[in-house]
DNA sequence: CTGAAAGCGCTTACAG
DNA sequence: CTGAAAGCGCTTACAG
């Protein structure tokens, strides 16, 4: 298995062309079904295997696509994008196509260094995964490579996004709490930090509004630092019944917080959250949550970008994937 | 940003020849310091980037590594091996490779299908992330590329292995056990399902032999079947006062077993696990654990596949890397 | 349907 | 130190 066997070494062994070979090899047209069977089946037997660099030089078709991670978003080992790379990775396979994972650390997004991927021209095209700054988005998108925008958006851009419904979810998830009799209803989640945060939880206000119930500033708590590393949770004195925590991270954190000061969950405080991760379910009670159907994302990330990879001009713009509330037993109904 | 310029243009622009430019870029000999300044200096500017695919078809060096998954380790969205190669791929930055993760799927594994990554001569070298079927390695060891196995090792192989100190540390934890008055003490793992999971009990039999404990065939529970999906754990009627599980994930099971039958962990039962994972900080009490060190395993991961792909022919055998234990509080001490 | 020729963008001896 | 020449293994017009 494995010595050195090129197209040129089939062509001479069957007394044809390289130029046929390629042709049969590729399932290009130009060639009789006989020749391309006979040269498949010799390709197999001697275990041939294409150059993918020779390929890649004349096509300009690395079969490779880039997915870029912001560190700060793998500071945990279960980080949710790693698992999201890999459905992706596990996706792009079905079009022949490998995934190049880059992590972008804290100083190469502070200073936008393109990353290797670009550099060394390793890929057709990007993922990235995760809002990163917007200096460095900037210079993604300044790059002459189909690019798609996977769990965020940014204003004004025109790269495509793979987005989850987070605005509509937020609505939904509030007007459940709304339709169990809450009205004091927090908001946790620091709104400047991400897209996504701040779509949730404008979500979270639409259903005050039509519901009429005041947006109280003292319940809307900050979850993480500018940074975007989680802080301490700062309860509001005046406790509310029911928390929208912007993922279930947060949520775990919060019940553990809310157990400290003796509250039960659901019995003196509901709690919901977002992402259905493995958060939700640890926790006693297991907590109400939202699911981003992420393989509908993954799969749709996938179809654009390799869309795109064949016809760089079309856009999509923002593609909106609806979630799905997951209900369990962190919500108490009260009565009205 | 991004028109195509190539190591002629810059040569043109300088008046002198693509050699000296290449050997200018690539920081080879041949070419005045001054030369190479200025070289550097137009690339920078013009923001030339290295062709990789030419590069690769000349040298046969494609400066990307390929990173082996079987799927049946990434059912849990927080699956272990994804931060792993999240980590491997940061560590093989350092060397200016990419990491090309693949993911190995039943019908794959089962039909010995050799990975893209081979099929297409994309990768240097390929790290294996975890025991895979013995005939889908020996296909990947018949490979003419160099390989490391990471996590597991076989025997009678040749092929190169990191492996945390597995045997060691079941020892060790065991020790602990014993220490604290522990006599009555189970291991929960399936044997026979990995080498890991086999060393682990090994040294947990070792502690016993060398205390004077004898070994009981219903104090040894299965915990996974043998596609190694996880199964309800049976635990024996006299129950043991301590268990050794081969990894937190299953404490964690065990943890949740133990209190549907009403007992309390430590007071009625000690446990303790491998793996220093999520599994072990979200129970109450937090569970005594082994740390592996992956960090340690991943930087000797990297850097023998490095140095294996300069040189091919050199061997590391089996590298093992001790883990550290972390006393928590899921074991309590028996008065004696 | 078949293939000779050119060329993708590098690197590597080799000669000066 | 510098560069002309050859060649890595493919694919793409183009001609027959």
């Amino acid at each position: 298995m494995g010595e050195k066997i090129s197209m040129s070494d089939l062509a001479k062994e069957l007394g044809i062309s390289k130029v046929s070979v390629s042709k049969a090899l590729s399932d290009k047209e130009g060639v009789s079904e006989e020749l391309r069977t006979k040269v498949k089946e010799l390709a197999m037997q001697k275990g041939y295997r294409i150059n993918n660099s020779a390929r890649s030089l004349k096509t300009n078709r690395q079969f490779n696509i880039g997915i870029l991670i912001s560190e700060k978003f793998i500071l945990d080992k279960e980080a949710y994008y790693f698992s999201v790379s890999g459905e992706i990775i596990r996706k792009l396979d079905d079009y022949g196509i490998s995934g190049i994972m880059e992590i972008i650390n804290y100083q190469a997004e502070k200073n936008c260094v393109p990353p290797r991927v670009y550099n060394e021209k390793k890929v057709d095209g990007i993922i990235v995964l995760g809002q990163l700054r917007s200096e460095y988005l900037k210079m993604i998108e300044d790059i002459n490579l189909p690019v798609v925008f996977f769990d965020f958006y940014v204003k004004d851009s025109k790269t495509d996004s793979i987005v989850a419904d987070n605005f509509f979810s937020g609505y939904a998830l509030t007007n459940l709490l709304i339709a169990r009799g809450h009205k004091k209803i927090a908001y946790v989640g620091s709104v400047m930090a991400t897209s996504s945060i701040q779509d949730r939880y404008l979500g979270y206000y639409k259903s005050l509004i039509e519901n009429q119930v005041p947006l109280r500033t003292d319940y809307v708590i900050e979850d993480r630092d500018e940074q975007g590393r989680f802080i301490d949770l700062q309860l509001p004195t005046d406790l509310p019944t029911a928390f929208v925590c912007n993922c279930d991270r947060v949520a775990y954190s919060l019940v553990n917080e809310l157990r400290k000061i003796g509250k039960k969950i659901p019995t003196d405080c509901s709690v919901v959250g977002f992402d259905n991760s493995i958060f939700s379910t640890i926790t006693d009670p297991q907590i109400t949550t939202v699911d981003n159907n992420i393989d509908k994302m993954v799969s749709t990330a996938v179809k654009v970008i390799v869309k795109k990879i064949a016809n760089p001009q079309r856009t999509y713009d923002r593609i909106l994937i609806p979630g799905t509330i997951i209900e369990r037993s962190s919500v108490k109904t009260l009565k009205i």
